[in-house]
DNA sequence: GTATCTTGTAAGCAAACGCTTACTTGCATA
DNA sequence: TATGCAAGTAAGCGTTTGCTTACAAGATAC
């Protein structure tokens, strides 16, 4: 009986770590998410986490910096620079909320897990996150003031808001219903109301 | 040196124990609510707790039962038997994001926590607290559509859960900005993009 | 007044967690 | 080929967690 050690470069191993622990999240949910399990996923031991990582913190904030940039790059993809506003964020509701499907609800278990005090400081990653998101909608919501497809007098702080509740809520009964229901089934009457609130002219 | 025992009945130790769950949940979160922190709070010692419950799961458990009434018996008296649906809408909306503010986003942190997994069993409990809370407000949204003041092709269940949307991220930026900004504030802007987008005319 | 039930304490147990340590082995290079 | 670093293991540490046990003492009933 042989010990076969599969060594790896250190590059291998840390995107091998973080992908771990994003599909430990969608899987089992953050509390599963522990040394232990991540190096059982990986196929090392725990200790082997430690040449490459030097807390579990560091590892949840890689991850949280990869989550953010493969969602930001998707749904700025989704957004076509001379298409109109409102197809834009249609888009961009709909790129978001198949992320959120494919990937399993990743982000918006960080993000529930922040807001209830994480305890190892992801909370103020966490929103700067949820900045970003914010400004980048709010970019497109501009856009629509001033092609006058938007009405005028809409806040679009309170506006990118409310997007953002859409995607969050449907993402929370989705994932308390088992993530059973095809997510996107109720993605066009959203979207209905929605632009029914911001758009210029029905 | 005497020591004091002060003992009380059970039905009063356990109203104790499940306001110190709420209290450590919305003062310091979810992962500070452990036995010895409830007993703590309580005045007493872990092994009493277990006099009165005989599980941590029991007590949260009870304590989701406690937030749900206490939610919704405010949302249900928000809303005024003879009044026009959109007044009561705007009504519970206010009431939601009023008891937010006031009780710390305790709700939103349990639905959070269980959106993750919460290992112990809160995902149905809290699934069907949502199923309460969406079914509610179905109810005032078909009393608008009876009445004329919402479009008749407009999705309830859509609109509900845009609705609970609109708390929800409300309530999560108010969280991870350390409850700063009044919450307040937005609640007029984010009424108005709901109401437009269900409103039958503007 | 004494028996009994209820509420309390102090101590500790087993498991899980993040992380460290002492030591080994694969691999590139001088 | 020998040297040194990088990547691995096994074991265990200190702490925290939910929960249990053995025992003490206040309340109540007869």
């Amino acid at each position: 009986m042989t010990i076969r050690i599969e060594r790896q470069s250190t590059s291998i191993r840390r995107r091998q770590i973080i992908d771990a622990a994003r599909d430990l999240i969608t899987s089992k949910g953050m509390e599963s998410v522990t040394i232990d399990a991540i190096a059982e996923a990986v196929g090392v031991t725990e200790g082997a986490i430690y040449r490459h990582f030097h807390s579990k913190r560091e590892i949840l904030t890689i991850l949280i910096d990869d989550i953010e940039e493969s969602l930001m790059s998707t749904l700025r993809s989704a957004r076509e620079e001379d298409a109109p506003a409102m197809e834009n964020l249609a888009r961009i509701l709909e790129a978001h909320l198949s992320d959120v499907e494919g990937r399993g609800a990743v982000s918006f278990i960080i993000i529930a897990e922040a807001t209830g005090f994480d305890g190892i400081g992801l909370q103020s990653r966490v929103g700067l996150m949820l900045t970003h998101y914010l400004a980048f909608l709010q970019e497109v919501l501009e856009d629509g003031k001033r092609e006058g497809s938007i009405k005028p007098d809409v806040d679009v702080q309170a506006a990118a808001t409310a997007f953002l509740g859409l995607v969050q809520s449907t993402a929370t009964l989705w994932a308390l219903n088992s993530y059973l229901p095809r997510l996107a089934e109720r993605r066009a009457e959203m979207w209905r109301i929605f632009m029914g609130g911001v758009a210029a002219t029905a």
